[in-house]
DNA sequence: CGAGGGTTTGAAGTGCATCAAATAGTGTGG
DNA sequence: CCACACTATTTGATGCACTTCAAACCCTCG
């Protein structure tokens, strides 16, 4: 599972990203905590972060790349969880419970993490409301993902959550058509989506003859968003674009 | 849906219930205004206490009895989100987002309700560290549950989910055998398990012939926990008992 | 070029949903 | 306290969606 240059850990780090929101309106002395004691760290796909019940150390940030998370039965049964990309965070369990991992996690691309220190954070969590609502607004975001995860594994088809999945990578600029780049392979999306490989490929076939798509490998093009978005969204409570989900996400 | 005597709102009240960790560490002022701007309304069964995208002004508290929080979809669909009792707080969501819900709620049995209005809970967190980390616990605390009812309904058997769901209601006292009463009917339990009221049925009967349980209306005796825990766990990412997991309901 | 993983396709099986109808259970007014 | 009305629950029959197992194909990368 390790690969050659995991773990290539660079003890202190020059800037955090400017976009963590996590951070906004934290004291600069805990800024400066936070690049002192924060590490980057580099890892090729396929690199186990850590696994379910391991004891924790670190809230993990994604710089780049995706990370996996998934939890799994005894006889090797995997549920995937979900598959993180720049900006998202994890690991953030360990904060509250008794310090050990919820979950497993693992990169599924090439993939730079920022680690953070748990104590360092649940001290000035403690301490600092600004730090804590971030972190609330983040999980009560998270929260809401999982609720609309649930409602769609039970009410949509197979077809409709792949054209979610889809219409969730494609941007909002008001055109007919739009292209999109699947971000990582299908057997993982698949897998993300809660059904079999075998499934989604013809689940994906089906969406292909319905609503006039194109698929060649991993470059999707949709030649009438419209028409996607009247065949997924019918059994979704929300209507599209689903505003506030995953916004910043792909 | 409006029943009776809903709303029977007491402008203050006396005491909040002790056992409320969400408050504890506040500030003896701010659980003064607390009583004095919190409501406490009483409710039958079946009272829609808001629906989704309603502007929000309260977070409430279930004091005592049963709430379905559920979304739903054009054609009438519906999907259980959770199903709540004593202690447990719902429509947080709306602290967050621009201050509408996120799902609707519905009394399911004589229900007891805690209003607290959202514009002070918000001042406060955002000056209280203590409440802030209090409600960041409890936040994690869901998305775990969250995250394992994904998995449930990805990789258990229904009949399975039904065990799950028998078990959490057990307490843990060692004995071999135990007797459960179900807290709400069965029509929704299949619902909040994902399934189907007939589906349910079913499954439930297939789950006596395997465990050894036997049910009498809404009363199961477990002749012998560990076999229903063999039975039930097997597809389950945590060996029983789920230590963490809903330890304060039911 | 060949190996190996990712992806597709085929055939068959299973679990759950759906529709329909019977039965049990519960609360109501007489 | 009983009969009725209404709801909750069970049972049966059938269909469909997804899974499973197996095998072929494709694509990338050494």
């Amino acid at each position: 599972m390790s690969t050659p240059h995991s773990k290539e850990n660079t003890a202190t780090i020059t800037a955090l990203p400017k976009e963590l929101e996590l951070f906004q309106g934290c004291s600069p002395s805990f800024i400066k905590q936070l690049k002192q004691s924060a590490s980057r760290s580099h890892h090729d796909k396929g690199h186990l972060i850590f696994v379910s019940d391991d004891e924790a150390h670190s809230l993990y940030i994604v710089i780049s790349g995706w990370v996996k998370l998934f939890r799994e039965t005894l006889d090797g049964t995997e549920a995937v969880i979900d598959v993180l990309n720049d900006n998202h965070f994890f690991g953030e369990h360990a904060l509250f419970n008794n310090g050990v991992h919820e979950y497993s996690a693992e990169t599924a691309d090439k993939t730079v993490l920022l680690s953070i220190p748990l104590n360092l954070l649940k001290r000035e969590l403690q301490q600092n409301p600004d730090l804590s609502f971030n972190f609330l607004k983040a999980l009560a975001q998270k929260q809401h993902i999982k609720e609309r995860e649930i409602e769609q594994r039970s009410i949509q088809s197979t077809a409709q959550r792949i054209g979610c999945f889809l219409l969730r990578l494609t941007k909002q600029d008001g055109k007919k058509s739009a292209q999109i780049h699947l971000p990582y392979d299908k057997t993982l999306i698949a897998a993300r989506l809660g059904m079999q490989p075998e499934t989604f490929s013809r689940a994906l076939s089906k969406l292909k003859q319905s609503t006039n798509i194109e698929v060649r490998g991993s470059t999707v093009k949709i030649e009438d968003v419209e028409k996607l978005v009247n065949y997924t969204c019918s059994m979704c409570s929300h209507s599209f674009p689903c505003e506030d989900l995953e916004k910043d996400k792909a």
